[in-house]
DNA sequence: CTGAAAGCGCTTACAG
DNA sequence: CTGAAAGCGCTTACAG
């Protein structure tokens, strides 16, 4: 600013981009022409296009869509804001959104909450500087509605992932809602069990009030409760979702004489926990305890033993996500509100031997391992 | 566009936003006024300030940052570019980037090439026409200088992580440059085999083209040496960075008498893959055979054994890219290239008995597992 | 098919 | 401290 010598002020400029007009004039068009060519419009005479296009090519000029952005008055941008990055089941969705947003043109705005709804506020504040087509939310434990309506407004295409928010109805305030099947594949982990001829099984790990744990608990009742088993309140044993406090539990499922002989898990982190925890107890999970997990990462499928697990393809959940959303950020009309809930299948792996091979559930002796084929 | 009904055009159209102009109109002040407010300049009186300030809190004002890069000609965007977001590294990594940038105001653009260098360019020409601040790209296998500086041009700063480009010199193209110290990383786990009384040791995994490979074969031929080993051909086996490579190739360890003992792994990944392979030959990784690793993703803690790996701290190598690249992007003069090589440590864990342990090269045999304590 | 003009929502000198 | 005017790089009617 100050001391400047006269006439230097250009030497630190960056240096001017090339632009529309810049084209226009070296074609001898007008800036409308050449932004028709940009939009493949039919209106321009293949000749004109073509030399248009070269002068484009040679100058190595980039378009910008900023500035587009901001006559059009829409963005082809989609915030996508995940709650837990490191957590490969929510990494391998934002790649599945990122991947079909790509495909139709759009580019993601990535915000990362790390589970504080704090800083979820925060980022979607500031991914709505923006001004996105629209956003991904994959919320952190706990989200409150109204704070997201506040951070997010009325106006601006909303699809929430994988959780439910917490007093969902604030007035005015819609949004589309895609889920995993939790009830179901609960279920189907705890059927399995019982098929395997295993009648004390606990449901372990995860916090009681968020709603995936609580409809995943949901199916895991309801199976015991076709089978005609009452389920025993210390079978239920609530965790962070997360393998070091999952290890560190452990020893809640045999307080007691009668201990169950496996356990329907709340997600893979905590049933790769449980099962580190058992081997500290001198359990065999896989040879004489039988454990589930829920999301089949990647290490669910080469953990020892491997773990039988629900997948729910997160990949795929992403790119429904990416699709969902784009088609009511271009409905031309305001579309009902949508819930859609992805079905889910069980995983069978060596984590759930019979009922037979289990240890009985009093307390613990050593016991020669059993070697596995 | 057609029939439509006279006056209806405002029918479909959104709402318009709320803008500066607006805010002003209300408090009676310029537009400039307001600029002001919003950008805390002592310029403008208190009083004024809180009646702009209460103004858009009750209107619910966003600002609109397109519109202010626009104009500005910066953005407070950057463009993350990942190679492989379903690896848990380069997720850590997104997340540690994203973390960085968040706090310091700006918001990062993700794209992935799932390894893909032609996808890469796709993306990186997408991102490049929302004019970010500067790129951070985590090239896909075999990228080439050339066909980056064609995408990202001149005056976009760029920074590499983790892998060289190829060709690397194209004139006038400069990018800083954030790698792993992977000689001193594959250096410490071969040594740390040494110390442990191994003396037939393989290089397992990876494409020995790639810059990563290169240098961690470095590392390793350098322990060798200074521990007065020659390296036998056999021992270095080349396979692509998967897990399921890795398991299919186990068996080339073995081919001949006298087969090593343990084995340097090019990454986590490939290591996992090969404690499997071993498993399927009979073999038991971490009682009688060495493993260890590269990257301490989160499965290394967690495997059955726990895996002896290297650590890199990816998303502290986030955060650091992240600084990296904004300092250049905000130097008001050209800076110098720089290369840094963030420094890595052995973490020990149980996939490395002493060579005492281990068992003689020759021909699979039946071989009762031992119990670990 | 093509050109001249206005405008998207901001910021930036320049006056007062 | 505040206002009027110009401009960032596009697109959009509107004429011709």
């Amino acid at each position: 600013m100050n001391r400047s010598k006269p006439g230097s002020g250009a030497l630190l400029e960056k240096p001017r981009r090339i632009t529309l007009n810049d084209i226009a004039q070296a074609c001898g068009v007008s800036r409308a022409t050449v932004s028709l060519v940009l939009r493949n419009s039919p209106l321009v005479r293949t000749e004109t296009r073509h030399r248009v296009e070269a002068e484009m090519q040679r100058v190595g000029y980039v378009y910008n869509r900023v500035a587009a952005s901001l006559r059009q008055r829409v963005s082809k941008a989609v915030a996508l804001v995940i709650n837990d990055l490191s957590n490969p089941f929510f990494a391998e969705f934002a790649a599945g959104v990122d991947e079909a947003l790509g495909a139709k043109g759009y580019v993601t705005l990535l915000g990362s909450s790390n589970e504080s709804t704090a800083r979820q506020q925060q980022v979607l504040g500031s991914l709505m500087e923006h001004h996105p087509a629209g956003i991904i939310l994959s919320p952190a434990e706990s989200s409150r509605a109204a704070d997201v309506a506040q951070a997010v407004g009325r106006h601006t295409p909303l699809l929430v992932f994988n959780r439910e928010l917490a007093d969902g109805e604030a007035e005015g305030f819609g949004y589309d809602f895609l889920g995993l099947d939790n009830v179901a594949g609960a279920h189907a982990a705890t059927a399995y069990l019982l098929a395997k001829g295993h009648r004390r099984i606990a449901f372990f790990g995860g916090h009681a009030q968020s709603s995936s744990c609580a409809q995943r608990r949901q199916g895991y009742r309801n199976a015991l409760a076709e089978a005609g088993i009452d389920v025993e309140a210390r079978w239920m044993v609530e965790t962070a979702p997360t393998r070091l406090e999952a290890n560190a539990h452990a020893d809640a499922l045999f307080a007691a004489d009668r201990a169950p002989t496996a356990a329907v898990c709340y997600n893979d982190a905590v049933a790769l926990g449980l099962m580190l925890g058992l081997a500290r107890l001198g359990r065999h999970p896989g040879l004489d305890f039988a454990v589930t997990g829920f999301d089949d990462i990647s290490e669910a499928a080469v953990g020892v033993p491997p773990l039988t697990t629900v997948n729910a393809d997160p990949r795929a959940r992403g790119r429904q996500a990416a699709e969902l959303l784009l088609e009511r950020a271009s409905a031309p009309a305001p579309l009902p509100r949508r819930r859609v809930i992805a079905p889910v299948r069980l995983t069978e792996r060596d984590s759930t031997p019979d009922a037979a091979d289990a240890r009985p559930g009093d307390a613990a002796v050593s016991h020669p391992r059993r070697e596995r084929p």
